[in-house]
RNA sequence: GGCCCCUUCGUCUAGUGGUUAGGACGCCAGGUUUUCAUCCUGGAAACAGGAGUUCGAUUCUCCUAGGGGCUGCCA
């Protein structure tokens, strides 16, 4: 059996955006799984839909998601180059082959007349009018002209464009692993453009000989090209090549309404649609991404993975090789999936909470400049101590601020309803206690609290909130104790008599 | 409009003729916690509709409805 070979092939349009990611991850895990090659190709045809620095956001997104490229760009092989517009000469000579074999005809309509000829069959009564077997028959073309004419034209250096002859009233059937058999007869499908006048073929001329020309075996890809998966199997068949398996993928749907996710809904709603963050070079926009946002690549993969898949148990926090030993294309839904953001935050969280402080603080010091100065082990206490209530490397540091300085304002709330006339005098009384004990690990601090509180008669509820609010200025929080024990004896005792003369 | 694809809790989904239709997110309640979060326990919540096949349909078939994709010298 021959190895297996799947293939990423975006266009370089914009950023690429998580339902891109997503088909990418699939590919990736489809020939790990199999011991095969992820490949990587540009799809850049169209010049006039050229984005610069497109194709390095890909290359970027792809190795911060993780998906490494086995072959293809940036990164070589032997079958390249993998940037579809340096193959020009190519696809000529195949185009060529498929006009010797009549399978293909020159047209040489102008933009113009195509759009009357849309426009007289719209009169006519046809919504959307094809370029078919009936419309080439009027139209100036390989088939209505002359040999002669033909030729004279093109040494003229008329423009033209190579259309595919679909065949008249056949049953083309597509067998995809996901969808099973699509049976679609001929006469629903156009002559559709395969070479264009600028010299450059279309998608799906490039696209069917480079994934023969480069041995792809599968082809996983969005399902919205599943209508023109007709036209390749033809295109295969008209060159008496073997057709790769399809695969086509459930789309990524808007989270309210219907429809495919857009960039729009992103911004709507509140969350990023592309893997990182991009900006628009001509427009100097700027789209959020997900590693800006604090997400773990891995989380961010892991529930692309489950958006269309699962795999049939009830685990869900996959690591990437966890997810190449369970990947299947048969455990791939049919429906398209709405995304949901909850979700995403959840799976963050669930990677968060498996890290340990000195990942976290090590992470952290990476992506706050403040964080760096901080000593890396005392950070690391802060960080195993405050993960459990955050979902993000930046609620970490957000709501451990009072760790590296005393608070500059107290909670109003907690202050309004704990802080009594009575107070200072408790406080004052609690730093008679600290300030008598030699050793002030947390443990120690919570018997010697407790005892001196029940000594006194005094309720843990009245006094906790207050002693919180003194040393953090807040009303929630991990456990004093453990804070305590981090800040140390000297600092906390510093705070509990600053608050007690500025409250 | 045409062609194609799809349809289980609000969302992601398990399910392949007989189940109290399971799990997860979110939501609600209770417990743990000085508090918040975590965590634990519990709860509400779904087979789009209609025919048919069958002793029996969420599961198979057909129709209807709804949704989506495509319908470019874009990918």
């Amino acid at each position: 059996m021959n190895k297996i070979r799947v293939r990423f092939a975006p266009s370089p349009t914009g950023p690429l955006h998580m339902g891109g990611v997503r088909t990418a991850l699939y590919n990736y895990l489809f020939a790990k799984k199999h011991g095969g090659d992820f490949l990587l190709r540009l799809e850049d045809t169209d010049q006039t839909r050229f984005v610069p620095g497109a194709e390095q956001y890909i290359l970027d997104a792809l190795r911060w998601c993780k998906i490494e490229v086995d072959e293809g760009l940036g990164k070589g092989g032997d079958l390249g180059p993998y940037r579809q517009s340096e193959r020009k000469p190519i696809y000529k000579q195949y185009a060529d082959l498929l006009l010797e074999k009549g399978h293909a005809y020159y047209a040489f309509d102008t933009p113009e007349e195509l759009e009357q000829m849309r426009e007289r069959m719209k009169n006519a009564g046809v919504p959307s009018p094809q370029y078919n077997a009936v419309v080439r028959e009027s139209m100036q073309n390989s088939l209505t002209l002359s040999k002669d004419k033909v030729k004279e034209r093109i040494d003229r250096g008329d423009k033209y464009v190579i259309r595919i002859k679909m065949p008249r009233n056949e049953e083309v059937r597509i067998q995809d692993i996901i969808r099973g058999w699509v049976v679609v007869n001929t006469t629903n499908l156009d002559d559709k453009v395969i070479f264009k006048s600028d010299g450059m073929p279309t998608y799906h001329l490039a696209n069917v000989v480079d994934d023969h020309l480069m041995q792809i075996t599968h082809v996983i890809r969005g399902e919205e090209w599943l209508p023109s998966a007709p036209l390749h199997v033809l295109l295969y068949r008209f060159f008496e090549w073997e057709c790769p398996q399809f695969a086509h993928l459930p789309l990524i749907l808007k989270p309210d309404g219907n429809g495919k996710l857009s960039k729009r809904d992103g911004d709507k709603l509140g969350f990023p649609v592309f893997p990182t963050q991009w900006t628009n070079p001509e427009t100097s926009e700027l789209s959020s991404g997900y590693r800006e946002e604090g997400y773990f690549p891995e989380a961010f993969t892991n529930m692309l993975a489950f958006l269309g898949w699962n795999p049939g148990t009830s685990q869900e926090i996959f690591s990437m090789d966890e997810l190449i030993q369970t990947f299947s294309l048969d455990r791939v839904g049919k429906a398209g999936a709405k995304f949901d953001f909850d979700k995403t935050k959840w799976f963050n969280q669930q990677y968060l909470k498996e890290k340990d402080g000195a990942t976290l603080a090590a992470l952290l010091s990476e992506s706050v400049n403040e964080a760096k100065a901080i000593d890396s082990s005392y950070l690391a206490e802060v960080c195993e101590l405050m993960k459990e209530r955050a979902t993000f490397i930046n609620d970490i540091w957000v709501s451990s601020q009072f760790f590296f300085q005393p608070p500059s304002d107290y909670d109003e709330k907690t202050r309004h309803k704990k802080w009594k006339d009575n107070t200072p005098e408790v406080l004052n009384s609690i730093i008679d206690l600290f300030s008598s004990m030699s050793d002030f690990g947390a443990e120690q601090i919570e018997t010697q609290f407790k005892s001196h509180l029940e000594k006194n008669q005094w309720g843990l509820g009245m006094v906790l909130p207050t002693f919180r609010l003194s040393v953090t200025g807040l009303g929630m929080g991990p456990s004093m104790f453990a804070i305590s024990a981090l800040l140390g004896k000297d600092e906390v005792i510093r705070r509990i008599k600053t608050a007690i003369d500025t409250l």
